[in-house]
RNA sequence: GUGGCUAUAGUUUAGUGGUAAAACUCCGGUUUGUGGAACCGGUAUCGAGAGUCCGAUUCUCUCUAGCCACCCCA
């Protein structure tokens, strides 16, 4: 670019498409939420790890198919002519990095990550190109237990950023159960298994005569008796439309287990949801999505199962996992729906007015000695009226302010202004720490 | 990737084929050691580029971005 052309072309100050900018206030509702997440997470157990974004884009081909990775991927040739893809989800990534130190681990394994995550596509509200996920993965337990514990843990964590058991709701399916209904009792063929549970995924988006007319297409003889599973509300109702022998199938008796056991953990907003079908790639078990009851916000905030057989594509032995996924979007949507978001305030405690220039030394000095005794304080070199300097602390949320001018230099006593009651305490240099806590 | 809608000060919004108005915010000032007030003043090449026109922020096209829907949802 020519020195001409640099000086007429200003460069923007919008982001990159897609992606956010965390200015302070964001980024401390960000902080909010991750530190909520981990606060959580941590209680139950589990480690932290983390990855590079960068992933060699054979690692989605495997598990995805090509489309997925041309299409809706950040993938590139680097230098080398190594074929480079930014993660767009952290489970391959996990069960990598499991697969690749299997023998030196000790299982069961309770991990997690808060990753962020990249997708090239058009973004709209509540996804973005760019976003952070909580990702909680437990290895090594065959027992519905570690459903349990999972689950449990989604919901904790739904408490702790103070919403009520009512505001969400758990909706619980098994895979075991979709593959035997499409399979065993409706007898469909793989491809037209695959197209019912697309339009299962769909349903909501079409009027209901179009949804029946499309079972109708794919399933034939049978559609009386799907549709009487699909309508069905409640897990019992399911059951009791089934065929005798088949009430006591596999995923039948996992889920109600599954569901039995949170009940005595106290969470009772536990729903079957016979039309749950999430993807249709890893999970082999129990699924399940937590949503806002809110029908403002149909979006799911947390999502994830069981998918015991992933590490074999690392021509591992199968490792059983239960893991599950929560976007950081959809979360702040969700607490801001609730006003669940804390009030704005600053790290800084202390805010140091200075009056007069010569003051200043000896300002520095107590601030030095206050961060000594771990508080955060900052100092005002604006020259500024005092006035002007204690509106900056106000402005910025600071909650305490002091003055020092040759009076203070002079008494070593200083006045601490609480801002939010104007009250205000005389103290030596001593006292400070406790008054600011 | 496809389609629809939108784009005016930091923000939210007026408005017009003859270079723009308000509120709030911000910055500076009116009160020389104490904030949230009042008053005064300042801040917009009207998203970018091109075209039509004597003249465009206003009309047309392209691009970019946002929102919504489709697709997809790991």
């Amino acid at each position: 670019m020519s020195e001409k052309e640099s000086k007429a072309k200003k460069i923007s100050t919008e982001s990159y498409k897609g992606v956010r900018d965390f200015y302070p206030a964001e980024m401390a509702v960000q902080n909010h939420i991750f530190n909520t997440w981990k606060q959580v997470v941590e209680r139950f157990g589990y480690q932290e790890y983390n990855a590079s974004v960068l992933e060699p884009a054979e690692l989605y081909r495997a598990k995805s198919g090509e489309e997925l990775v041309n299409e809706q991927t950040y993938t590139f040739t680097d230098r080398g002519d190594r074929e480079v893809t930014l993660r767009p989800e952290m489970t391959p990534t996990v069960a990598r990095m499991v697969a690749g130190k299997k023998r030196e681990l000790s299982f069961p394994l309770r991990w997690y990550s808060i990753p962020n995550l990249f997708r090239y596509e058009q973004p709209q509200r509540g996804r973005l190109r760019e976003h952070w996920q909580l990702n909680v993965d437990l290895f090594g337990a065959k027992s519905l237990q570690a459903e349990v514990e999972v689950i449990s843990l989604a919901v904790e964590i739904l408490r702790a950023f103070g919403l009520k058991d009512q505001q969400f709701a758990v909706r619980i399916n098994n895979r075991k159960i979709v593959n035997f209904v499409m399979n065993e009792v409706l007898e469909l063929s793989e491809d037209k298994a695959h197209a019912l549970a697309k339009l299962i995924d769909r349903k909501a988006k079409m009027p209901a005569s179009e949804f029946a007319e499309k079972v109708e297409a794919l399933v034939g003889l049978k559609s009386d008796l799907f549709k009487e599973l699909i309508n069905s509300q409640n897990f019992e109702n399911f059951i009791s439309i089934l065929p005798v022998p088949m009430r006591t199938y596999e995923g039948i008796v996992e889920t109600k287990s599954v569901i039995e056991n949170l009940e005595k953990l106290g969470i009772t907003n536990v729903i079957f949801d016979q039309t749950l079908m999430r993807g249709f790639d890893y999970y082999t078990g129990t699924i399940f999505e937590i949503f806002d009851t809110n029908p403002d916000n149909r979006r799911s905030v947390f999502g994830g199962g069981r998918y015991d057989d992933l590490l074999a594509i690392f021509g591992q032995e199968k490792v059983p996992a239960v893991g599950f996924g929560a976007g950081d979007v959809v979360m702040k949507d969700l607490l801001e729906t609730y006003g669940l978001l804390p009030a704005e305030t600053s790290k800084t405690r202390l805010y140091i007015a200075i009056a007069d220039d010569g003051a200043t030394a000896f300002a520095q000095d107590l601030a030095q000695s206050l961060r000594e005794a771990e508080v955060s304080v900052s100092l005002d070199y604006s020259g500024k009226k005092i006035g002007d300097q204690v509106k900056y602390a106000d402005k910025n949320k600071i909650p305490f302010v002091t003055v020092i001018g040759a009076d203070e230099v002079k008494s070593g006593k200083f006045k601490i202004k609480n801002m939010a009651t104007g009250e205000e305490k005389v103290a030596i240099e001593k006292e400070i720490v406790e008054i600011v806590k």
